[in-house]
DNA sequence: TTTCTAAATAATAATTTTTATCCATTGACA
DNA sequence: TGTCAATGGATAAAAATTATTATTTAGAAA
């Protein structure tokens, strides 16, 4: 069963060819900005229209189904919502590789009451372009 | 003395009255966006420019006077660059308070080579938000 | 201090990015 | 299959950022 519909069957959004392709894009990548999604899908929906990504994109992410990752110096990107996760950043070749958290430790500070939530990027060279 | 002109020294900029205080604002507010900035100069400088703004932060990222950092949902904001540390953000009063980072652990990955740097970002409550 | 020059500002235009509007089309359900 | 609300596409509009140019100015050198 195609998972990218269930996601969709979640939210009661309907499951149209570009909303799923956009889905599917996202997901393959791992992790995809507006334009490089729209450069994928131009190709097999020739009247795709950017417009139509930004709508899905920010529609996925009211439902929780995309995150929004800001990596230095990117345009966001969107990925499927998952455990949380770290995000690696290779300088060179831009890959951005998952990975593990396992805890956050919870800064000491007095201003501080609680954190929720965690971002955490790391930035250096994969093994491919070592 | 002044440690914004030190500051400036340092890179070779000449210390114009906007490059000033464009620092000094970022420097008294920890990090402040470009439109923050606008806003508290265009008072005390009625000619600022935007596009003076945007100039110098790019020219002052540049030489390594300022980072950006990039917080959820928000434009980007700009630090005066010391010491590697992490921002937590209050969800409630999207105040940014920083904190040491003791040692991002390296992660446990066969792709990744090797880790430069890192951008840590918690969410959370602060006290006065309780 | 005065002069000189490269660099900076302001104003504006131009780009780029993102969002809104409107209408024809279509997916989901009866 | 027909109905209707939701969606996509086209376009315009808005927002954000960068480039251009003419004028002004900081800082060095006389």
């Amino acid at each position: 069963m195609n998972s990218i519909k269930e996601l969709l069957q979640q939210t009661g959004l309907k499951a149209t060819p570009q909303r799923v392709a956009i889905l599917k894009t996202i997901e393959e990548s791992g992790h995809a900005s507006v334009d490089e999604i729209y450069n994928i899908l131009k190709i097999s929906f020739p009247s795709m229209s950017l417009a139509t990504i930004y709508k899905n994109v920010n529609f996925l992410r009211n439902e929780s189904v995309l995150d929004e990752i800001n990596i230095r110096d990117s345009k966001p990107k969107y990925e499927v919502v998952k455990h949380s996760h770290g995000h690696f950043v290779c300088k060179k070749c831009k890959k951005v590789i998952d990975f593990k958290v396992e805890s956050v430790c919870n800064p000491i500070h007095e201003e501080i009451e609680k954190v929720d939530e965690s971002d955490v990027f790391l930035y250096g060279i994969c093994k491919d372009c070592k």
